[in-house]
RNA sequence: GGUUCCGUAGCUCAGUUGGAUAGAGCAACAGAUUUCUAAUCUGUGGGUCAUAGGUUCGAAUCCUAUCGGGAUCACCA
């Protein structure tokens, strides 16, 4: 049963019934300073029906109360008419909430939709800027299964090219054979180090041709390490047996790397793409828009596109040696994603930085006339920023992935052992812990940001577990458990069908809101915003924390009311594991 | 310079299909625990919603301009 649809053509009737009138109605939530649950604006009608706020409140107030048992009564405060429902308007939406343990979940949309994130470079580590991607990508697909879609996580590892022959090469020149056992170092670190080896040597050669009078353009360019890895690139491309068996051990290396942080860091996909797989493809696509016309060539036989309709520029979509450029593969890569799983959406988890190559591919797709061009999105987000400004891999000024995750979770066992609530705990069950609430506390950190803002990370500050956090919603979730746990020892059984009785506002407040999660899903859902249920999940959690401070449960004396509120606050638990679920943040029962 | 995103409390952020006195957390201060977990709750102080115009009964929200910051504008990816 949905309250709000229902007090709207309640309203809507009135409205023709009174003033003759066809009005669209609105309805917002009531500003906690006034009572009621849903607030009528009147301004618009005013204006129209030359009557006085007052009346036409009045007026309408009272036809609700006569008219829809939903409404018990109202106030109209200057324009604005808010209504109070019913109190068994609560316990039905209560009753039904309890009886149905899918609640929230959105019927199935019979689309899928490919959700690519992650999509890292197998030449260095994993870093801070990459976890708001895995994070997003992941809760994104969470949120959009949640809403019926069927969903597909890929990521497209980008495994070749110049940046990872600069690792290969000056793993060649200085690595003395050193490896991930040897070393001691996870193999994506590894790769990392000599990825650094090489721009700092790379950097010593230039600063040696800029002395002795070269240009440092020029310089760039003729530095020996350069022309080194640009030919150890074209051995790659030519298959040459040496560079493809140092290739492939130092990407095995990594890809048990970038496994570790993703098993730890608790994100998964479905498919995986490889751009050695795919950076070919795209050149049928280039002959096919040569041949409608939608591209063109030049006289050095280079291949554009005119998107100046489209507000964009012309573009380079092959090179006159017929080679591919970025845009290329994705070409082709887009249309092998669509080719494998015909999706209705696709959508690319992918930094602000490529917000201009995104405008570009779609429009080409547009242009090209593929159907699925408008299902094509860019989940665009912005950097993470350090106090010193942007991170740089290369320099070396990164906040390492793994390297935050562990000082996480040694910050979660300090904070937990303190309080030594947990004191009984096996060391296993411990451990799962303190990773469950540093993982909670980073996620929830990052989530909780509007993808497409940029946010600022302060290394010296380490990240909160009091106030709006991860932590605080996982610990409201162990206090419902706590109390659950003791009413189960008492041999209590949770009842799923109340009769009316009276009810606290707080009590109202936590039915409103469990009853608002399908809301809250939807509009995530749509926006791509994890953020949104990030912050339904701390409004919950605060107001059962208001109402654990007012109300007892288990010292209530009046039995109706302690077996509702039993109810009501496993309601509560359930929402707050499935809402902090969607943000890939598990819960625990005892923290 | 062109395009684009952002600018809300000391700090980090909510709030933008236009609605009431702009909300949280952190930090500061004052309280609450013989009572279900104080990683909690209650309260106090803190604002030119970057600035200036415009539209509107009504603007943080929409429009225009300006200022400040980021990104991008490669035959790199």
């Amino acid at each position: 049963m949905d309250l709000e649809l229902n007090i709207k053509s309640t309203i809507k009737k009135a409205i023709q019934e009174l003033y003759g009138l066809e009005e669209e109605i609105q309805l917002q939530p009531t500003r906690k300073d006034f009572e009621g649950t849903y607030t009528f604006v009147i301004f618009p009608l005013v204006k129209q029906l030359k009557k006085s706020p007052a009346d036409i409140g009045t007026a309408i107030g009272d036809y609700l109360i006569s008219n829809s048992p939903d409404i018990k009564k109202y106030n109209i405060v200057q324009g604005f008419l808010n209504l109070v429902p019913d109190d068994s308007v609560w316990f039905g939406i209560f009753n039904a909430l309890l009886q149905n343990p899918d609640h929230g979940k959105l019927t199935a949309k019979n689309e899928s939709v490919m959700v690519e994130y992650s999509s890292p470079n197998t030449n260095k580590p994993l870093h801070l800027g990459h976890l708001r991607n895995n994070f997003l990508g992941y809760s994104v697909a969470n949120i959009l299964e949640a809403s019926g879609y069927e969903v597909i996580k890929s990521c497209l590892i980008n495994d070749r090219g110049i940046h990872i022959c600069k690792s290969m090469l000056a793993y060649q020149k200085f690595g003395n054979g050193e490896t991930p056992e040897s070393s001691g170092l996870k193999g994506d670190h590894l790769a990392g180090k000599y990825y650094v080896a090489f721009d700092r040597a790379y950097k010593t050669e230039v600063d040696v041709l800029v002395q002795q009078g070269i240009p440092e353009d020029e310089a760039k360019k003729t530095a020996p390490i350069m022309k080194e890895a640009q030919e150890m690139l074209l051995k790659w491309e030519s298959g040459d047996d040496e560079v493809i068996a140092l290739w492939k051990k130092m990407n095995a290396w990594v890809f048990a790397g970038f496994n570790e942080t993703y098993k730890t860091i608790g994100v998964s996909f479905d498919k995986t793409y490889y751009e050695s797989n795919t950076y070919l493809l795209g050149k049928d696509i280039v002959e096919e828009g040569l041949s409608s016309g939608v591209f063109y060539q030049k006289d050095d036989k280079s291949v554009w596109i005119d998107l100046t309709h489209e507000g964009l520029d012309q573009k380079l979509v092959l090179r006159g040696d017929g080679t591919s450029v970025y845009i290329t593969q994705d070409l082709g890569t887009t249309d092998l994603k669509f080719k494998d799983f015909s999706n209705n959406r696709s959508i690319w988890v992918v930094g602000n930085e490529q917000d201009y190559h995104f405008q570009v591919l779609f429009a080409i797709m547009k242009r090209l006339g593929r159907s699925y061009a408008d299902g094509c999105y860019h989940l665009s987000y912005g950097m993470v920023d350090l106090p010193s400004g942007k991170m740089k891999s290369r320099e070396g000024t990164v906040v390492d992935a793994d390297e935050l995750v562990a000082e996480m979770i040694a910050t979660a066992e300090q904070t937990t052992r303190e309080r030594g609530k947990i004191d009984d705990f096996e060391e296993e069950e411990a451990q799962k812990l303190f990773k469950m609430l540093a993982l909670g506390a980073l996620k929830y950190f990052l989530l909780k940001v509007e993808p497409k803002k940029r946010m600022l990370f302060n290394p010296a500050e380490s990240i909160d577990f009091q106030g709006n956090t991860g932590p605080f919603i996982q610990y409201t979730h162990a206090r419902i458990k706590s109390i659950l746990r003791k009413a189960e020892s008492q041999g209590a059984q949770l009842k799923s069908e109340f009769a009316l009785h009276e009810l606290a506002q707080v009590e109202i407040d936590l039915i409103y809101l469990v009853n608002e999660y399908h809301n809250i899903l939807e509009k995530a859902g749509n926006d791509y915003a994890p953020s949104v249920v990030a912050n339904y999940c701390y409004d919950l959690a605060k107001t059962f924390n208001s109402f654990y401070a007012e109300l007892s449960v288990m010292n209530e004396e009046d039995t109706a009311k302690k077996e509702l509120r039993l109810s009501l606050i496993r309601l509560v638990a359930d929402t707050l594991k499935k809402g902090m679920g969607l943000l890939g943040i598990e819960v625990p029962e005892r923290m």
